[in-house]
DNA sequence: CGATCACTTGATGAGTCTCAACGTGGGTGG
DNA sequence: CCACCCACGTTGAGACTCATCAAGTGATCG
């Protein structure tokens, strides 16, 4: 191998597929447009009609929609290793924001290139259609935690799923993990008040389960916080390989 | 034209891409292996590996997850033209569960035929692909609700999105549409108890705004309803083809 | 060195849930 | 054919979660 360390997408998707020398060529080839963004600063518009895609290498990003109103409601955030307004490419609009939390880098993937990618690698295009396929699974489950889970279980799984995502891309473990997030942050996601917020993060830090603060998320009990947030991983783990 | 009525799903492509005559033809024939199935039963189980999916032809179903404390989440309801568990096919397991709300008819497709049509016609692939992403975009307004706007908000919002998706397949209109569901159904997706739901079903009635009422949703002020709603159907619109 | 940002805490109240009934229609079995 | 039952809908009272308003702290920064 070439590079010292491989790109985070190459580490996410190795673990779910072994890649050839030539898959993990072409897979770093993807890589090579460069460019980084600084934080704060929207790469994306909402109702934008937008172009590129982008492979995340560094950083946080962070995916949301401005109701007319001026709440916010955070869909996702995005970490090393994740793609970037491929569903903005397919509809040639944009019906979201997406803004850089720190200053990221970013590797722009043109719809050519991945077309010219997965011509010839088939098996890649399977691994990414995989890698979608979770991001839209982690949609899902992001819905399921705001019609029915109260907000203690809400934060734990958030926090939770966040540490497996990160893990997965050598970020992150059973410890817990550095995170950039404000408190805000998560109460957009959360659907939650930024103070109520507050408030949750106390009790679990109290209740000796997990701590969030300045930057760094510690579990304290991870047993206890699956518990509590009834996770299931099952929907990111998906380590039962689906190519033939 | 063969049939006297093109299928809801040629029906709903059609409104976004002018299809060729072959393509039309290929989209029927992906409708061949026709079979019907009975309210109430799973077509789908949550943790289940499966292998087929399915064009809903005629029915309404509800993809659904269940946690361990035995509360429902409603992730989505299909309507006739809808795909179904195309993502338990690529992922080769679910991780929710797909049950008729009515008697449904819908067409088996595999893998391996989806493959072909798209081999054939690469136009009808991307028209495909558009309406997938449609879903997702679906399930992410869907989510911005359950986060961000009140029940009532919710339940407008909910019903409208609803009518416009049926209008494209031909079963609605402004004036309103036929739907089977019941305020349970309505409780489970809108992440609200059965007894909430009554009493905002109620208030809108009496607002003067929409009546579900003994199968019926009948729009009684379409303007005050988006007005509630914050209604903007750009993500179920998308009337500017993405084709070259 | 004032300003701003992220966080913190308390008090109050709105929105929604839960519990507990009761109504009503369509189906089912005796 | 009637009596029952069960799913669905409706209504009221009280409790609880979480939002909102108000205020204040400590860091970081131009």
């Amino acid at each position: 191998m070439m590079n010292i360390k491989a790109s985070p997408l190459t580490q996410k998707l190795s673990a779910f597929v072994a890649l050839s020398e030539t898959e993990l060529a072409v897979l770093e080839r993807l890589h090579q447009r460069r460019k980084s963004f600084s934080a704060g600063r929207d790469l994306v518009h909402q109702g934008q009609s937008e172009q590129a895609a982008y492979i995340l290498a560094a950083g946080w990003v962070v995916s949301y929609k401005i109701q007319a109103d001026g709440t916010r409601q955070i869909v996702d955030f995005q970490i090393p290793g994740d793609f970037l307004g491929l569903r903005s490419v397919l509809l040639h609009t944009s019906d979201h924001g997406i803004e850089p939390i720190v200053e990221i880098e970013a590797a722009e993937v043109l719809g050519s290139d991945l077309l010219q990618a997965f011509a010839e690698t088939p098996r890649l295009a399977t691994a990414i259609l995989w890698a979608v396929s979770r991001d839209e699974a982690m949609v899902v489950e992001h819905l399921v935690g705001l019609g029915r889970r109260d907000a203690d279980a809400r934060m734990a799984h958030f926090l939770l799923e966040l540490g497996v995502r990160l893990s997965l891309v050598g970020m992150g473990s059973r410890q817990g993990y550095a995170c950039p997030l404000t408190q805000y942050h998560l109460a957009d996601a959360l659907g939650l008040s930024a103070i109520h917020v507050n408030r949750v993060l106390r009790k679990l830090r109290e209740g000796g389960l997990v701590t969030f603060q300045s930057g760094l998320v510690t579990f304290d009990d991870y047993e206890g916080l699956v518990a509590l947030a009834d996770f299931d991983p099952a929907y990111l783990d998906q380590s039962r390989p689906l190519l033939p």
